[in-house]
Formats: structure tokens, C-alpha cells, sequence
DNA sequence: ATTACTAATGCGATTTATTTGCAATAATTT
DNA sequence: AAATTATTGCAAATAAATCGCATTAGTAAT
């Protein structure tokens, strides 16, 4: 299954990289110049996850937020960092902090959601 | 608005305490002895949240679970440990190890929702 | 015990987010 | 240009959670 370059690839790349942010697929369909269907903005994006171009983050409003991954973390195919939910302008940012934390014994940790939620520097 | 004490409350509540983890709302109707409808079992967990009685966890899953506050976070009414989510057996259990994290000046944390996800003790 | 007040419930319908089946379209390779 | 099949659009299906409203039932006052 070989990947092909289409309008609707390129454009939902573009708004996510030109918002900075994380973007789940309403405000993505609202910010795009283009007409694209909903199930296919949701299945570009997937497939976007799945080659390690995006990830995707679950915030307390039971949403997908859905942002471009850095080159640090692409390569090691873990995305411990924080992100924050701001609750006035519903942006979603990712935080530089790294999550850190221990588990016990026993426990396999294949991957990490860790979203704050509050308000953001720009609302306050 | 004074809070009655109803079969359903007592019966979500034993529910939960005995399963010593959180739990959803599916697992706890399935669990539950007597019979009580979906939108009242949400109701009174979300009456427990408000009474800090519970406190709700969003998963990658996108559900909510639910799990009983510890006497320690009733008090801050912070609930800032991590949680761990295994895909085997869909159990959700709180950590003993607290969130710390250190954010950009100007922003205020309003909730804390870290959930890892893997494989437990148990599963694996 | 009876009554009055209103919180809590059951039921169905609704909302919201996301996915899926399938036929049609179009990107890529030959 | 033809063949192959990834991708799309559309409608329908899932799935989680909430909501409106009439009914029921705790609770406290009489
Ligand atoms: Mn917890
Ligand atoms: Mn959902
Ligand atoms: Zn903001
Ligand atoms: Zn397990």
C-alpha cells in the first residue's frame, strides 16, 4: 500500500503546519481552503499517524487533537511531552516538557497522553 | 439542590470501591446487581465528580472512567497522578506516582489528565 | 402517618465524534 | 494509453455521553 500525493494530503498538512498547534478535524475542515470530506480528513490524518508524520492527543473533551510530530520524537516513535488545552480559545498546544515518570515492576508502557487543560497565555 | 440517598448511588458506589480501579460507565452497569438505566448511572457519577466523591480520567480510548478520590487529593481537590490503562484487559488504575510538570509563565493548570497506556502486571 | 417539596429516575430521543462499506475517482507504474 | 489500486465522497453505522420530560420516591415538615 503505497502512499499517493493528493490535494487533500497537502492541504490538511498545510493548515496543521501553518497553525502551529494541534487541530482535530472540525477545526481542520474549517480552516481548510478546499472542500474535503469529513471521513477522508479523518483517514488522511490517520494515515499521517501511522507514517510517524502526526500524533495524536485525547483531551479531556473526548476530541482528537492531532499535531505535526518533531524530528526528536518521530525518530524514536515516542511522543512524551506534554500538551495543553486551553479552555477559552480550545487550542491545543504541545509543551516542550517531557513527561517523566516511573511505573512499577511489570508494566509495559506503549504509549503516553498527558494533557493539561486551563488557560492559555494569550486568554489570561 | 441537597444530595438523596438512593439504591443507585449506594449501588455505583459499592461497584466501584470493591473494584478498587476505574471503571466505565459499560463496565460498571455490567457489574452492577440491580438494574439501572445508562443516562442515571452518568448522572450520578458526574453528581460523585461534582461532590468530590469520584474522579474522572479521559482514556486514548476516548471513555471516561471513573475511580474513587483517595482522602489525600479530596482535600487539594487535585488529582494530579498518573493513570495506567492496559489494552488487554481495558483496566484503568491509578498510580501512586504524582504528575510534576512545569509550564510557561502565564498559563494556569486547571486539570491534570495523564493516561498511560500498555500492557499491565497481570497481562503481561 | 400524611403531606409537600423537589431530587432522582427511566425512557426515548438527541448530540457529537469517529468509523465503515461501497461504488466512483484519480495517482502512479507499466 | 492501459492497468492497478490507493484514495475519495457519500450515506449509513457506531459509540459515548447528554438531555427533555413525565413519573417516582427520598426527605423533612406537619
Ligand atoms: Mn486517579
Ligand atoms: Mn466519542
Ligand atoms: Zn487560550
Ligand atoms: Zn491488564
Amino acid at each position: 500500500m503505497k502512499r499517493r500525493n493528493t490535494p487533500s494530503k497537502q492541504a490538511v498538512l498545510s493548515v496543521i503546519t501553518k497553525a502551529g498547534k494541534a487541530m482535530s478535524q472540525d477545526a481542520i475542515e474549517e480552516e481548510i481552503a478546499i472542500d474535503i470530506n469529513r471521513a477522508t480528513i479523518y483517514r488522511v490524518l490517520n494515515r499521517f499517524c501511522d507514517d510517524g508524520v502526526l500524533h495524536k492527543v485525547m483531551a479531556e473533551d473526548g476530541k482528537q487533537y492531532f499535531a505535526l510530530c518533531e524530528t526528536y520524537d518521530t525518530k524514536a516513535a515516542t511522543h512524551q511531552h506534554f500538551h495543553f488545552k486551553c479552555t477559552k480559545c480550545d487550542t491545543v498546544e504541545c509543551l516542550p516538557n517531557q513527561v517523566n515518570f516511573s511505573i512499577p515492576d511489570g508494566y509495559l508502557v506503549e504509549s503516553v497522553n498527558c494533557v493539561l487543560t486551563g488557560v492559555c497565555k494569550n486568554c489570561s
